[in-house]
DNA sequence: GGATGGCACTCGGAAGGCTGGAGTGCTAAG
DNA sequence: CTTAGCACTCCAGCCTTCCGAGTGCCATCC
């Protein structure tokens, strides 16, 4: 009783099972996969294989399937990385590098991977907190208000209104004296030359600085920006998530048991998915199944995630993109979509 | 057999079947609605119903329920409106004044609509092709690359990377003497006190004017961002839309006959999505139910839309919003919902 | 003439019973 | 260790039966 054709029928089986959806016996097992040996051994293998939990009868006189265990002893072991193929690489490539800004980029993306693997795509954005500023521009909006917008050497753009603080404003109640283009040029100079290319950790000190320096009429005005900015880059709920695919889930409904409620609400509840996401940050593929994530919603599914935008290799990655499917999906083939597209957007993002 | 009567009755059939989702029989409704006559005489009311195409049995010897054009009766002359109650109101208003920005407005709009509903909602962005400029932003990216901010009447703001032109680039091939801070801020300075307020049908001949007047070294880069912006601003695929709710779909999947996939496929469907909500812009509510959407996937459903944005009252909307459910939905509710939501979002809006 | 009560008829769907086939586990033999 | 044979289990599909809800029509009443 070998181990070694203990670990390919337990391959054969997560084979089997994925592909046709019907829990497998060990005729068929012996039909299909030329193991050299007869139905009767592979009951031998299939009882042991049993034994150590890795698969499971849904009834007794009924075919075996993979437990979550199985499952991932499967891919940790098993499973070989099967690269995709050209047309398809060539199709990432193309359909990446026609997006117009951020937004369009992740949105291609989603797309891409939910098209790949026929599954729910997760596309997290590019995380504030670990971005640096590019470059921030101050608008004025009305007399009292003024958009501070701010984008990220990631190419991420976020905008926040703030009431220009009364003091700021001239001895008359208007804001006039402050708010002119003039004055507004010069402190966005001033922010701008002091502030680029620093990341959460250094801004608060620099900005503080650059405050110091100002003209004392300024000193309000300049305070408030360097707060609103700060609190955007600090923001952890601002954190944005882009799904596609859903459809897909509907369509492939009958594989998870329970119905797809459960998954669905999994999915709305961003902030959730989010730490579910983050949770999972590693630089390569990280691979989740069934009740390995401790969402109750999906217990029947897995999840494969990538991080993205790690610059060249290596360093914490700045965002988490992935696919969600039921347990018994094909994992092979999401893992290799989901690292595929994971790597081109590292490369098409500005670093 | 009083016409009067007859229209109570269908009324009663439709209420009935909404809230119970079974079809309604001549029994059942005399005991739950006072309608002072017997059963005997409802079925003969019920009979000309049906002859007049208004309702229909689903088989002999079931109860009945309303056809499309039973439900746009209904809609059209027996749905009474009712208003939602304050505290829903205030929730509806403390919820949006929370938001920081438009994306988080609209997104929350959203979620509102689906909670409110218990179904989809549909959330279009503010069309770009109807905004008016209200700044323009010019980032010098690395080298050669200019990142062109957009920032529109409505709080939309948008992004797109412009190749520096190679001829407006200095003589030694470094684009330095072009893309320093202060021609740079010239040129934003000129454009944006040209252009400020113009919308999509002014711009080309407002930038051509200023175009004429600059220094001849900056031609060539103001008449590609003026190109950029107008593109911009006319792009119709860019048109964008929120989804929310999806999770309400599968909770009332068994409302629909077929299976919810052709739903979730046509809300996939972004650019046939935004075809449905732009082909229902009206000031005011509109509603489509089952049959009279165009979309073979939405042939069991009903949407909901109204307008927003429109400032005060009269003038085109600039963006659309709704929910869509089964065609057995609480009309009354959901309108009162959607016109709520698009009332505060009008109001809150930048206008 | 409209409203009503009575009655025969229809039909869908739940409940129960039966059967075939797939699959197992065990044992004994190679 | 592998294999063939065999008895056993149990699900899934199928058929039948049966009940109740609901209808349509007719004769009757106000």
């Amino acid at each position: 009783m070998s181990e070694e054709r203990r670990l390919e029928v337990l391959r054969a089986i997560v084979e089997d099972y994925v592909s046709t959806r019907e829990p497998v016996g060990s005729r068929v097992l012996t039909e299909r996969h030329r193991l050299g040996v007869s139905p009767a051994t592979i009951r031998n293998d299939m009882a042991a294989l049993e034994e150590a939990g890795l698969i499971a009868q849904p009834h007794t006189s009924a075919g075996r399937i993979p437990t979550d265990k199985g499952y991932r002893l499967f891919v940790d072991r098993l499973a070989e990385v099967r690269p995709l193929s050209v047309p398809q690489k060539r199709a990432i490539e193309t359909f990446l590098s026609e997006a117009v800004d951020l937004d369009d980029v992740l949105t291609r993306a989603g797309r891409l991977i939910a098209q790949l693997t026929g599954q729910v795509a997760v596309v997290q954005y590019p995380s504030l907190r670990r971005s640096g500023l590019r470059h921030l521009e101050l608008v004025p909006v009305g007399g009292e208000r003024l958009l501070v917008v701010v984008i990220t050497d990631t190419g991420r753009v976020e905008q926040r209104y703030l009431e220009v603080p009364s003091a700021a404003a001239g001895p008359d109640g208007t804001a006039g004296t402050v708010l002119d283009d003039g004055t507004l040029g010069e402190l966005r100079a001033r922010l701008n030359a002091a502030a680029a290319g620093k990341g959460l950790t250094d801004l608060p000190v620099t900005f503080a600085r650059v405050v110091e320096s100002l003209d004392p009429t300024l000193v309000d005005l300049a305070t408030a920006v360097a707060e609103t900015v700060v609190e955007t880059l600090g923001e952890e709920n601002e954190e944005r998530i882009v799904l596609a695919g859903t459809a897909n889930l509907a369509r492939a409904s009958m594989r998870f048991e329970q119905g797809l409620s459960p998954v669905l609400e999994a999915l709305e509840e961003q902030v959730v998915l989010l730490g579910l996401l983050t949770e999972m940050a590693v630089d390569g593929v990280a691979v989740r199944i069934g009740h390995e994530n401790r969402l109750e919603g999906l217990a029947q599914a897995s999840v494969v995630t990538s991080g993205y935008g790690s610059g060249d290799e290596g360093g914490d990655p700045v965002a988490i993109l992935g696919s969600i499917g039921p347990t018994r999906m094909d994992y092979p083939g999401t893992i290799a979509s989901v690292r595929a597209v994971a790597r081109y957007l590292s490369r098409v993002l500005p670093h």
